[in-house]
DNA sequence: TAGATTGTTAATCGATTAACAATC
DNA sequence: TAGATTGTTAATCGATTAACAATC
């Protein structure tokens, strides 16, 4: 797969044309046009054919995409055609609300353990899962393949948990936690920094305002 | 404020501004050059300083930025200085994770109401908020001044919500469900779409793994 | 005053859009 | 073959970085 050097802009995108597919092949569309989708996702035919095509030629001249086709291929780049093990790190409402959502396991995504250091929780089952002590995590990691950790728990334990992680051989953490990780540059991490969403929302919830009262 | 034409790029990074400045504040840091919150930041001091300049002048050549001052300033830009109202739409536990975060209510965000379809739900209270059921939602909006709704439940179901609330005039939608909102111009709606941060991280997980393959 | 560092203009880089030849 | 639509090159637009004069 040639995908050296694509860039942030294009991958962000991805997931969203996965996502429109998807809503598309359940409709039992058979083929689109750039420019069919590019009325439906708001986005210029152009930059769809110009983002696919960083991937290979998906698509015919004359015809458009195939649907069922283009879907498979992009799961594909993304990596969902593989199955990860994920680990969640932090039992609160979070880490709790990420182990029962059905739909990552659809993707590939399968939880195969959940972490907390509270002693409560110890034993509680969620979709099977069984929430363990941190203590037996580093045990846990030796004996289980796991390639993905969702840091759910507390900015102060984070950055410590983070490097554990990483000396366990962690190569992915999906990270909740309101701070940026310091790890090597080999380990990939996601962040999730909900308080950003909400001040952006409030950003521009406060930017509306004030330009709608100058205009008065 | 001058705030007309900034750009996404700009209000995206605003808040690491925030949290950053934040953390400096905490350790009683008085000022800092762009060149030092460059290095702690990685990005770059021209990045910082044009970024800020877009708000006006907040720095003062020769010293750098006070850091109370700028923390300050950001935080109005950013609206953190008022009070917003928000409900929860969806008490699962992606709505009790957010109904808990005590973090929301010191920026400036308060949880006014949680509401939900299912009645086993009814009355539970989360930090001071029973959960009250959908039906009750449109006299509550009526009688309730509240600005943001964070929806947090399924898709399917998300559209028509989102359309109601527009009618009764919330102005900020945070979404969570895993679609994109049609909503009028004048609504702002901020997404958290994990299921594409999630695949986003898979990339690159697998881009790693392809790639290292390829040097061997 | 001299040194430091901003504010801001200019240069570069990258991403998006437009255009059209290739081709199904 | 004619029409449609991609793949791809070229043009434009925007964002980032570099440079430096202004000024504290």
């Amino acid at each position: 797969m040639d995908d050296k050097g694509i860039s942030k802009a294009v991958i962000r995108r991805l997931p969203r044309y996965y996502r429109y597919l998807g809503e598309l092949l359940e409709e039992g569309v058979e083929r689109i046009s750039s420019n069919e989708l590019s009325e439906k996702m708001r986005v210029t035919a152009s930059q769809i054919r110009q983002d696919l095509n960083n991937f290979g030629g998906f698509g015919q001249q004359g015809y458009g995409y195939n649907v069922p086709y283009l879907y498979t291929e992009i799961g594909k780049i993304l990596g969902l055609d593989k199955t990860h093990h994920m680990i969640i790190i932090g039992a609160g409402n979070l880490g709790q609300a990420l182990a029962n959502y059905v739909q990552f396991e659809k993707r590939g995504f399968k939880v195969v353990g959940i972490f907390d250091v509270n002693p409560v929780l110890k034993g509680i089952s969620i979709r099977g899962n069984e929430i363990r002590m941190m203590d037996e995590l580093p045990e846990f990691l030796e004996t289980h393949d796991v390639q993905i950790a969702a840091l759910t728990l507390p900015k102060n334990n984070a950055a410590e948990t983070a490097d554990m992680l990483v000396k366990q051989g962690i190569k992915a953490i999906w990270n909740f936690a309101h701070l940026d990780l310091d790890v090597p540059e080999d380990v990939i991490v996601e962040n999730v920094h909900l308080s950003e969403s909400l001040m952006r929302l409030s950003y521009n919830l406060n930017r509306y305002v004030s330009e709608h009262k100058e205009k008065k």
